[in-house]
DNA sequence: ATCTAGATTATAATAATTCTAAACTATTGA
DNA sequence: TCAATAGTTTAGAATTATTATAATCTAGAT
């Protein structure tokens, strides 16, 4: 979703009723330069504690689930204690850091295209991501 | 772990005792020739259907982490809302059936090295890791 | 055979997520 | 403009996966 629209018209045009909670939620979403990854809590908490406002916890599931449906996020799995979001919806590759959690998108510089070789009959690849998970040099591998 | 062995020595000499309950689960699990992948509730199921055998839902957590800590099986992660273990600990590619939630495990002969040109100063890469998302030709992307 | 550290177990606790049903609100069209 | 209504929000209950607890049990050492 395109930064600094207008996100009522963007809603409407989705078929999704442009609420003061969904408005405020692209907000905090989709108005920034870099992409940007968050857990339901760590959104919750960014409602509550930088915007000063108050949305319900069911209503940040439905409305992160609904933006996720339209394609405007995706999920990403890197654990599997908590779902993460990311506001960048191609097709891409992650590294992961195992020493802070933070995860940092790959552009289409930073790895070479991967040339799969194996084939299943019937099917089509629909996508191919890498993680490179990282951690310290001088750290105990995980 | 190797299949066919002797558990209760290869148990020994992890330094868990070999009781009645891990003995079982490595028969299931590492009595085989290929690589198998589950959730916990696919192994309590297993345990009690095709063992017949009742080990208690703690003791499986237990023991699968158990297993993990000494490297004899892998955490993966294709979505959040549960783990999939997998009995093959190398560092591999995935292919995901999303068709059937069915995951494969790639060999070094299915994908080409991946060349990573990104570095991150400090960081050394653990592991790269590949996911292909693969789904019947006729069906919507997902 | 006895002792003890480590295991197993049922159950309770926790955490993430989904469900539910009542209250609320954006849109439609009279 | 305003009521009707279909879609939303909400608090709280329900569900699900996982972890913690504390009592009981058992493998291995003495």
């Amino acid at each position: 979703m395109a930064k600094n629209c207008n996100f009522i018209e963007k809603l409407r045009e989705l078929g999704l009723r442009p609420t003061k909670q969904r408005v405020k939620m692209c907000e905090l979403l989709f108005n920034r330069e870099k992409t940007f990854h968050f857990t339901i809590n760590d959104l919750v908490k960014m409602i509550s504690e930088e915007m000063n406002e108050k949305i319900s916890l069911a209503t940040v599931y439905n409305t992160v689930h609904a933006f996720e449906k339209k394609g405007y996020l995706k999920e990403i799995s890197i654990n599997s204690d908590k779902s993460y979001f990311d506001t960048n919806t191609s097709v891409h590759h992650h590294f992961y850091d195992e020493d802070t959690n933070e995860l940092i998108d790959c552009d289409e510089n930073d790895i070479d295209p991967v040339n799969i070789k194996k084939n299943i009959t019937g099917k089509k690849i629909n996508s191919v991501e890498v993680l490179v998970k990282v951690a310290s040099d001088n750290q105990t591998q995980k």
